[in-house]
Order: C-alpha cells, then structure tokens, then sequence
RNA sequence: GGGGUGUUAGCUCAGCUGGGAGAGCAUCUGCCUUACAAGCAGGGGGUCAUAGGUUCGAGCCCUAUACGCCCCACCA
C-alpha cells in the first residue's frame, strides 16, 4: 500500500483525480428506467470572462447536490453549458478589435461575428477548464452554448409561436438607448445610480404678455436636464391645481427656440414638487411620454444615437448633450431666464453593462407583451408548484411579476440571435418563421430582407432549462426523462432577469414549471463587506485560493457558516480551517494505515457479521449511524452548510479526538485479534465518513478512498444510509458519561497545572451499577487520556485523604493532589460547584411547582425535568459530603 | 414611496417547527505525547439592539422604536 505524505497536498492529486472521473464517464448520466432522474441546470456562465467567487459558489452548492444524488441512487443530470452574453460579448470583441486596430463596421456584420465566434471558442474553454478546477461534475459529453444550433432554433421556435399568440409586437414606444454600447437595453438592464447634479430653474414666459401669475409675466419649470428643453412640447400641472386652474390652455414660449407651448392638466405631475410645474418632452422622458400619449403632444426627438443633439438649424445642432446643456445654460442665463441654479442629488439610470447614463428614447422595437405570461407564473407559484428556498424570495418574485411592464426583447448589435423577420419591399408586409425564409409569405416575392436586429440575451437564458434537453422537439428522450428539472441554484441578483424569465417561457412553451424548487444564495463580498468589483480590484480569483489550499477547502469555506440567500464575506482564514480539516481527516487515514501493517482486507459490507463488542466501538457506530441520519436530513433540506459541519464535528471530534485516542491501547498493545477487530471499524468509520462527505470535498475523499479501499470510484458508491441495527443508546450515553469524566479531570489538572508525569491513583465512588461498569470497561481510557495511573472503585473514601473530588451525577471521583491541594481553594470551587447544583435545583423545582407547566407542557419535558432534578439532588447530597470530608 | 432583511462572543456568522446560547477565526494557559504544530489539552469571553405583548416557557412568534443593509419604483 501507498504511503500518504505527511501533510494533505491537494495540488498533487486534484487534476489526477478529476481525470480519474473524467476516465470514468462519472458525470454522464442518461435516461435510465430504472433510476429516478434528478436534474439541475447549471445557470450558463458568461463567455466574456473568468470565473469568480460567485461562480464558485454556485457550483460548490450544485455539485454537493448532484453528487449527493447520484450516490443515492438517482440518474443525476447537471446539465452545463455557457451563454452568449451578447452585449457583454460584442463590447469585448468590440474592444479586442479596436485594439488591433480594426473596426467593427468596416469588418461588416459576416466578419465580425466570426471574431466573436473566435472569441467564444477561446473564453468558454477558459471557462470550463476553470469549473473543473472546482470539481464540478456536470455531464460535459452534453455541454451547449445558448446559440448553438438547438438552442438557436428554440429560440426561432419560440419567437415564431409568441409571435403567432400575438405575445410579441413590434411598437414605436420609449426605450432605454445606451448610447456608448448603441442599443436598446430592458427595463432590467437599467441601474439607477445616485449622481450629483443640478436642479436649473427657467422661466418660460406666457405668450400673452397680459397672463400673470404671482404678479409674474412667466412661470419656473424645473429640470435637471436642460438641453431637453429642445424637444419641450407642453408644460403640464396637475388638475386639482388650484394654483393654476385658470392658465390650463393658455400658451408659453419655449426660450431660446420659440415654440409654443399649452399648459395642460395631466394627474401625473405632483403639485407638492417645485413649482407645479412641468416641462414635457415626450421623446425623451418615459413620464413625459405618456403624459404625451394621453394628451396627443408633438413629439420632437432631439437626440441622436450617439446622444448628440439633432436640431436643424439651430447652433446646438451636432454638439454633445452635455456640452450642449452647458451652452444652452449659457444662453438662458445671459437671457435672463434662469431664476436659479440648485445643487441637486438625483438618481440617474445607467447600463448595468457599460455604466453610460442611458437616454429614454422613441424607437420602433420589439416587446414582448408581459402581463398574460405573468399570471401563470404567479400561479405556479401561488399553487405550490414552484417553491423558493428560502421562502421570502417569493415575495420579490410576485411583486416583480404583479407589476411587469412589457420586456423589450430587441437589441441593435450584431452578436446574438437574429430576430427572425422578413420584410417585404414588394408588398411591406412581415414574414416571420423559425425556419429559412426565402419568400415573403404574403405576395411570394423575394425581395425582402431581414429585421437587423439580435433578441435579447435573456430571451435565449429564459429556455435553457428546455432548450438543452432537446426541445422544441418535444419526443427527444432528455427531454421526455429529465425536464421539468428538480433544483435550479443561483443568486438573488438575477430573480428578474433569469429565473422569471425561464418560469413563464417554461409554462408558456411546455407547458410545466420548469424547476421545482429555486436554492437563492447571496453574494461573495470581500472581507469589509464590499462587492468584489474589478474598479475596485478587491476581487478574489478562485484558482489562486485553489493553487494554496485546493478545491475542497475552498468548497468548505463556501458552504459553511452562511444561511441560504445571505450574503457572505470571505476570509482566507475559513479557506484554511477547512484545509486544516482535511489535513486532520488525511492524517487520520495515515494513523489507520500506518497500524495496518497486514494490510487487511476489509468489505464494509461485512460490518454486520463482526460482532462488535467493545463499548467505544459500539459508541462510535452509533454516533456516526445518528450523524447519516442528521446530514441525510440536513441535506434534504438544501441545510447543506448545517450537514457539513455535522460531518466535520463527527470527524474531527468524534473520531479523531476522540475514538482514535481511545484505539491507540488496542493497537499499540492488543493482541492481534483486538488489532484486527479495531482496524476493521476504523475503516469502517473512515469509509463511511468519506462517502458522507464526498459530496463536499470530492478530490480528498476520492483520493483517499482510492488508497485506503481499493480500485473502486467513491463518486459512484452508494451514499451511507441509517441501519437500525448500530442504534446502541445505552453504549453511547455511558460513553458520552466516561468522555465527561476525562474532561473533568483534565481540567482540573490543567487548573491545579499539575505536570503531565505526575499519575495519581484515583478512586471512584458510585450507586449505578451501569456507571460502575462503564468506568470498569473504560479504565484504559481514563488512564491514558486524563494521565491517571491506576483506577479503582471504592465505596466509600476515607475521609483524611487530602484529594480533588469531582462529582458527576451517579458517581464521584477522587484525585488524590496532596501536595497541590489548596485546601482554602478547593473549598470554594466545591461551595461554587455546590451553588451552581443549587440554583439548578430551585430552577427545577420552580418549574415543576409551576401547575401550569405540569398541566400545559409536553410530558416529554415534565420528565425531563424531573430527571435533572433527580441527577442534582444527587450532586447535592455528593458535593455536602465532599466539603465536610475538607 | 413599496417590498425584503439584519442587529447573537473581540471579528465574521450559524442557531431547523419556541423547551437550558454555538462554530470558525482571534485571545490566554500548558504541551514538539511515535496520525496531524495545518496539531493536542484546557480556559476566558454573550442581560441574543431597545421597549412592550402572546405563552407554563421567547434568541426564535406579535407590536412599536432605534440604527444598518438590499431590491423595486422614481419626482421633474
């Protein structure tokens, strides 16, 4: 057999190991009658760059999942694969190609895109090279792109039906315009940033110089955008104004252009703001827009694409809107019609993309029509059919969907998936289809040409739970076998853009919930608590915490101590207490293999027909039985940063501290049969502990499994299940009572700071014939873990010895400390212990005085406490005997 | 403005359906004991934000208050 190095070196065997699984087709999983399918669709990374501790996360939650339902026995499907991310991807490519001094327009729409297609091949392999790193376990025989071939013609299939429904609709509405990136955003993509500003206050003046108002030929408007005064087509107060009921319909006149403009009546404006009134620029104000719908304004669009002013004839034409705010102050000002200028804070919508201030826009696109696609998906979730864990995301998901506005699905890039309709020179009419068109449907004629614009990225996201298992065709046997899928993992940031969107296009194209069940976990944030931003380079990367304490280790700190939807900071130091665990379990398997000089064959399978005898093996077999039974519960629960400490605490504490320190006497100085006999249920704990915990730490466990038991792969064992025949409650509780007693005199070693070569003869006294011979089967132990020289027991103790009197609740034990016995000392810590026990009775007493407590509480808890008062009176009456013998 | 959420040990956080407060890190003490110093043994440290309420019993449920964070909407 192998020796184990010293220490754990993960970078030594996690490459190996995962081609081990790779070797092995571990991961690929297909429809299989005979096996119950599990599936969980990895949420596609994006193309544009690596991954981050958030992918991390997400996958260390997915794999233990998949893993842990591929040991119990399920067909476990993690689907992966990568997404175009189509604004993300052109700016980069975009980016790329400048770099290199070549221009996107002048490589024309073919050339470009097969820069990009260049650009996915690069980034995707950097990607899933990066995912394997981790360990994740996803079926890669079965890995898409979402416009790959399949996906695309979904999404074709899916435009083309939506349109047919009269879901999607091509509208001349106000959009988003990002003018950095050019193209329409969604409502989704828009973040509201607070930016400093100022609030310019203008006059407009009536047209008829007899209209006052406040004695005043004119009235203020405010805005923090001034150069839209250009396309100003109204100004508006609100009906109940009473302030202004008598100039509704009379006229102003638009400084610096002349227009005219109506004062008009529209609920909308808040007479609370400012001065009650508002300019309206319907072109570019999504406000002012349906103000303008309602009240049939002109609509003057004074803004390019590049957001530079178009106003023919004007000196403003052709200058950037913000140089053009500043000109246009300039000329009210030296005009006279700025009434005053305020600092002003005001929240500024910009690309979550690029961070360009977004211009609200009119423009001819593509929508598709939300609000009879929203009511099932509030229904699936009002019905129980699709669940959020944990629950109160539910509230985020309805209120986002109860108040849905259209989604704006067209984009004006070229890296993406084209919408797929024709137009007809011939006869104006539309052709659309998710196949080859070649003809225009209406008049046959072939001169069309199609729509230039790609589909939203999300409009492909929102069918990849589908789309990747075969459909549209509905008869594929992933599809029939694996969907609707059980789990979908991912963060609270994208509820709104993805997890909605795959919701009602999942009920809307197949008619199920596309999951059951959605797992919301937080963000990673540095250690102060800060987003990891690449701004502001607080950014961790994975592999480099990977490269210094591996994948399992950062699985663990990733797992553990966080609450499902919580956001969580991470600190290096929780990297390397998990890395300082499997260091303890790798060292554990090296003690066990370093005994086992026979190289004894083992079969877990066997574990029933041994007879186990000895109390800390029956101890140590029901406890790790209890734990299957917790982290099995745990796990099912999505509890699994709970199940896995359970897992640690059992290893470390239970095992390592202390059920191989109980062993060393056996194996150090047994007989070859009690050898043998402890070899076999340290192997047995060991197998078992690495299959609980596999589905956390997979390369450690793999590894050791690989050296310890054989040829056989630990992915594909069969994850531990509770036997009632290792329920051994009395074993353990008697156990659990010897553990206490060497901590209490290791203690009050440790206090009396009595050096380790002194072993004291210690005497017990006890009325539980039980306990007697716990203490009788265990000696060993409290010999050579409380450094005790011999133990015996006796019925009474003679009341001249100067000793430590330790008392438990059936017994008491004598340290004779002559020399180190403060006898002052150990007065009062027996009066403090004594006061303790006291106070324990009154409390226990107290309440079972109480007759509402008897009459109200379980009797489960009745007796319970009825037990402690018993098991105190008990120290009571020790402890007094122990302070009149001082 | 609407919704959500947090306040528990020095720090970061757990605490499952209400039944005697936990972990990791940090800290202190003693140990290089032949699996592990990435370790062992032991210790200190919390009126669970505040005030009420429900209950036999509240860190947990309800109400209010204070401070904090997040999301949505967005006021010109």
């Amino acid at each position: 057999m192998e020796k184990l190095e010293k220490n754990y070196s993960p970078a030594d065997i996690e490459d190996r190991i995962y081609k081990k699984w790779m070797d092995a087709d571990s991961f690929v999983a297909n429809p299989n009658p005979n096996k119950k399918p599990y599936t969980i669709i990895m949420p596609p990374p994006n193309i544009t760059g690596k991954l981050h501790m958030g992918h991390a996360l997400d996958i260390s939650l997915q794999d233990s999942l998949i893993r842990y339902k591929r040991m119990k026995g399920f067909e476990a499907l993690w689907q992966p694969g990568t997404d175009h991310a189509a604004i993300s991807t052109e700016v980069k490519v975009v980016e790329k190609l400048r770099a290199e001094g070549k221009d996107k327009h002048s490589l024309g729409r073919e050339g470009f895109m097969k820069e990009a297609w260049a650009w996915k091949e690069k980034y995707e392999s950097n990607i899933i090279e990066q995912q394997k790193k981790m360990g994740a376990s996803c079926d890669w025989s079965k890995l898409r792109f979402t416009m790959d071939e399949g996906c695309s013609h979904a999404v074709l299939k899916t435009f083309k039906e939506l349109f047919d429904k009269g879901l999607i609709y091509k509208g001349k509405k106000i959009i988003n315009w990002c003018p950095v990136c050019h193209t329409t955003i969604s409502d989704a993509e828009v973040n509201y940033e607070e930016q400093e500003g100022a609030l310019y206050h203008i006059k407009y003046y009536f047209e008829d110089k007899n209209t006052k108002i406040n004695e005043n030929n004119y009235i203020v408007v405010a805005t923090t955008r001034p150069e839209t005064m250009l396309g100003d087509t109204a100004v508006a107060v609100n009906p109940d104004d009473e302030r202004y009921k008598d100039i509704v319909g009379s006229y102003l006149i638009l400084p610096l252009v002349g227009r005219k403009l109506e004062i008009i009546a529209d609920k909308y404006v808040d007479m609370e703001f400012g001065t009650g009134f508002v300019k309206m620029t319907p072109c570019h104000d999504p406000n002012d827009f349906e103000v303008g719908l309602r009240h049939n304004l002109e609509q003057i669009q004074i803004l390019d694409d590049d957001a530079r002013i178009t106003f023919k004839g004007s000196k403003y034409d052709g200058m950037d809107r913000i140089a053009c705010r500043k000109a246009i102050v300039e000329d009210l000002k030296s005009q006279g019609y700025i009434e005053k200028i305020e600092p002003y804070k005001h929240n500024v919508g910009t690309h979550d993309r690029c961070g360009t201030n977004i211009e609200p826009m009119i423009k001819d696109q593509w929508f598709v029509k939300m609000e009879p696609l929203a009511k099932p998906a509030i229904e699936a979730l009002k019905s129980g059919e699709l669940k959020f864990i944990p629950a109160n995301f539910a509230n985020t998901y309805l209120h986002w969907l109860e108040n849905i506005k259209d989604w704006c699905i067209s984009r004006q890039i070229w890296w993406g998936h084209r919408i797929p309709v024709f137009y007809c020179r011939d006869c104006g009419k539309m052709t659309v289809s998710d196949n080859k068109v070649t003809e225009c449907e209406h008049c046959k004629s072939k001169n069309i040409y199609q729509d230039e614009d790609t589909l939203d990225t999300w409009f492909s996201s929102a069918l990849w739970p589908f789309s990747t298992l075969g459909w549209p065709n509905t008869n594929d046997e992933k599809f029939k076998y694996f969907y609707p899928t059980d789990v979908l993992v991912t963060g609270y940031d994208i509820i709104f853009f993805w997890v909605i969107r795959m919701v009602f296009s999942g009920i809307e194209q197949t008619g199920k919930c596309p999951f059951d069940e959605v797992l919301i976990h937080g963000i990673v944030r540095d250690e102060l608590g800060r987003k990891m931003s690449k701004s502001l380079g607080n950014g961790i990367d994975p592999l480099d915490i990977i490269k210094g304490y591996g994948a399992d280790a950062l699985r663990i700190a990733l797992l553990t101590g966080n609450a499902p939807g919580n956001d969580m900071r991470f600190y290096e130091s929780r990297v390397a207490s998990g890395r300082n665990f499997l260091n303890k379990i790798w060292n554990a398997t090296r003690f066990i293999l370093m005994n086992d000089s026979k190289e004894l064959s083992f079969d877990e399978n066997n574990i029933e027909s041994i007879n186990i005898d000895r109390l800390e093996d029956r101890w140590i077999i029901s406890k790790l039985n209890n734990t299957i039974s917790e982290v099995t519960n745990n796990i099912e629960k999505y509890e699994l940063g709970i199940a896995l400490e359970k897992i640690q605490k059992f290893v470390w504490e239970e095992f390592c501290d202390w059920y191989i320190e109980f062993k060393k006497g056996i194996l150090y100085n047994g007989t070859d049969e009690e050898k043998d006999k402890a070899i076999y249920v340290l192997k047995f704990v060991l197998c078992t502990s690495l299959k609980l915990l596999h589905p956390f730490c997979p390369f450690i466990t793999e590894e050791i499994y690989g050296k310890v038991f054989g040829d056989k792969l630990l992915i594909k064992e069969k994850f531990p299940e509770y036997n009632s025949k290792f329920c051994f409650d009395i074993e353990e509780n008697s156990l659990e009572y010897v553990k206490n007693v060497i901590s209490t005199i290791r203690n009050q070693r440790s206090e009396l700071n009595v050096p380790k070569d002194k072993k004291p003869d210690i005497v017990f006294t006890t009325s539980d014939e039980k306990i007697r011979k716990a203490y009788e089967l265990c000696s060993e132990f409290i010999k050579s873990l409380a450094l005790v020289k011999d133990i015996s027991y006796v019925k009474d103790v003679e009341s001249t010895n100067k000793y430590i009197s330790l008392t438990f609740d059936k017994s008491n034990v004598y340290i004779p400390f002559e020399e180190l016995v403060d006898t002052a000392k150990e007065k009062l810590r027996i009066e403090n212990e004594l006061k303790r026990v006291e106070s324990e009775i009154a409390r226990a007493k107290g309440m079972l005085a109480n007759e509402k407590f008897v009459s109200k509480a379980p009797q489960q808890k009745i007796d319970e406490e009825k037990d402690k008062l018993n098991k105190y009176e008990q120290m009571l009456v020790d402890l007094k005997i122990s302070l009149e013998k001082l």
